[in-house]
DNA sequence: GCGACTGGTGACATCGATGTCATGACATCG
DNA sequence: CGATGTCATGACATCGATGTCACCAGTCGC
């Protein structure tokens, strides 16, 4: 590999005038610029970033370890690809400042983490993103050391800097917009009941009811996932759920699901039951988990749990604190997704209230 | 960040015995190893990878590129998943060797490719792995200058070492198995025929029937996928290649997909006909993409697209021609995956062929 | 008892880029 | 016209780790 010298040779100047032409740090002749850079094309030369990151103990680089520092092992298999769809959105966003990423999966295997920080030190990377696989609570081994730490879908006690979905507000909107469209027996099964996520997305389901003057009522929330990896006991559960709340007085117009992973195996149930969708019930989704959205038929109604515009937010909170600019206003940044209404849902004329049939409602 | 200088000092030696205590390469006194040991913990040093890739001119990074560099832009939603897969696989078999993994994903923007490049240039990667989105033929800019290049779920005109999943194998065992199972009308709804994937899949489809006794009949092969973006005519596409076996006079007793994605939706339109799956037909896909064949209802019967182990592959192709051993013995490596037997695939008991209803196969 | 090893250690140069300082050639200003 | 400034350039030291060489004790072999 060419070095900064064979190119100041073969240009007849000096190494420290290459040096220059590249950063541009100080005025070049013409003549001379001219005769480097033809210099550094015909060798192909490229700089080196070790020597460069030697001498400027600044290495432009941004640790990014994925993949599970959970406190309770599980899904392991299932999910982490909300995870790419994060990572796509930092690389977009370190970009613009240069920086570039290393990447670490745990794959799973927290034990790893050690390994993976120590050679994040070696690099020198000048800040860190942990990417976790779900909104949760983590527990990270040492913020000591690191420069600046963010967490993007997920947060910890100690306060770090974190990004997390607005779950909340997504369900609230969803919720919403159900109830315009004259649902107003909506039953929400839930994910495990211990999630983050479960208990803000319940709190937005409420708030929706409330603000419409639907009284709420507790037989149409039924926790409908399991936290554990059980695809049996979690299949069982479904079922039982959507049973119980199809049994009831006043069965609900529309389920509303704790993702697009339960609402697509409510597809498959509630098929086996004659039920049409969205002729005879309406199913919403959670995630906007494309493959499953989009591909189910009929396609899925969901909220979008926004992973590229997070890992953008976590990114740029990283480089806005690397750039030394205050701490951030406290708290975790939220950020919301739309509601993406697909064909699931139907429309009940307002004058109706059950048993209505109006087919798929808006394009 | 403390240096080797500092370690020296405080454990009072000289910094090439410190170094001699961290690589091992010589000889060093008992108590003079203590000493150095302690220094280093108490100082929490970490050796600057920057200054020994200088000195060694050896970086131990290995620049990885997924996302296409596709030479037809599509699907640039949907998938991108299995990268991550891949990139799983290549990353644990990168551990043992100690190298030190660099991504950079191209978000689909090709145009990026050179960018990358540079900063992998820049940072003297010794080798490169290209993960394709798909089984497919890809042009890569410039194989020049770059010491090794692994090219894993694609290939190249020019012979770059690569590793491709085994499709032509996989569908065959599938057929096999389909065919063991009773089955002997068996349609296969191809990927769009421009595919790799699609010729050397029917080619196995063929070869199982052949090894069978069964004749070939084109009627049962249609190709139900196109090459572009299109959720609208894709599934258009599907819903009247269904219609087209299912109108035979002698209809299939399965339908072979060509992904699983296919196959979620031909669940979708077929339960619009009232076809139960298995007891009124059979389904089989290709993917053993979990979220989809374990999550379905029924489950989904499958081929594996062995992802981590391509990514294993890959990554030890790689450091052996890293270490010089001989290029390989020409020719993409192929790696095969098994058969994902679930509960959307019926038996039929041998002596009826047609219209029978045996319910749940093997578990 | 003397040369030949071996164990244990340090001084110094080196990798490639860049910051600091010095230098010479002009241009400008009072 | 001399002082001062700007442009254009190069010599040299420096970042942190490690390879090379040199050195001093012992120890072994004959």
């Amino acid at each position: 590999m060419a070095t900064i010298y064979d190119v100041a040779k073969e240009a007849g100047v000096s190494a420290k005038t290459v040096s220059r032409v590249l950063n541009g740090d100080a005025p070049v002749g013409k003549s001379t610029r001219k005769a480097v850079e033809r210099a550094i094309a015909d060798l192909g030369y490229v700089p080196s970033s070790a020597a460069r990151t030697m001498r400027s103990n600044r290495s432009g680089l941004i640790g990014l370890i994925t993949g599970a520092i959970t406190l309770t092992p599980q899904r392991s298999e299932l999910s982490g690809l909300p995870d790419l769809f994060i990572v796509q959105g930092i690389q977009k966003a370190l970009e613009v400042s240069g920086k570039t990423l290393m990447i670490s999966d745990t794959g799973g295997r927290s034990e790893q983490i050690p390994t993976l920080m120590r050679t994040f030190a070696e690099h020198r990377v000048e800040g860190l993103i942990y990417v976790a696989e779900y909104h949760q609570c983590v527990e990270l081994p040492s913020p000591s050391g690191f420069p600046h730490l963010v967490i993007a879908n997920g947060y910890d006690r100690s306060g770090t800097p974190s990004v997390l979905p607005h779950d909340q507000q997504g369900q609230r909107q969803l919720v919403e917009r159900l109830i315009a469209n004259g649902h107003s027996r909506i039953a929400y099964l839930t994910l495990a009941s211990t999630l983050d996520a479960t208990r803000l997305r319940t709190a937005g389901y409420r708030e929706a009811l409330a603000a419409a003057g639907i009284p709420y009522d507790p037989d149409l929330l039924v926790a409908a996932d399991l936290p554990s990896t059980d695809p049996e006991g979690e299949f069982q559960l479904l079922w039982d759920a959507i049973d119980r709340v199809l049994a009831l007085k006043e069965p609900p117009t529309v389920l509303c699901m704790g993702n697009d992973r339960m609402a697509m195996r409510a597809y498959g149930i509630l098929r086996t039951r004659g039920l049409r969708i969205p002729e005879d019930i309406s199913i919403a989704g959670y995630d906007n988990y494309r493959m499953i959205a989009d591909t189910l038929f009929p396609s899925l109604t969901t909220v979008e749990l926004p992973y590229a515009a997070m890992g953008v937010r976590a990114a740029q909170l990283l480089t806005a604190l690397l750039e030394g600019e205050a701490a951030p206003d406290a708290g975790p940044q939220l950020v919301s997704g739309p509601v993406r209404w697909r064909d699931s849902v139907s429309t009940i004329s307002p004058a109706i209230s059950n048993v209505s049939t109006i087919g798929r409602s808006t394009k």
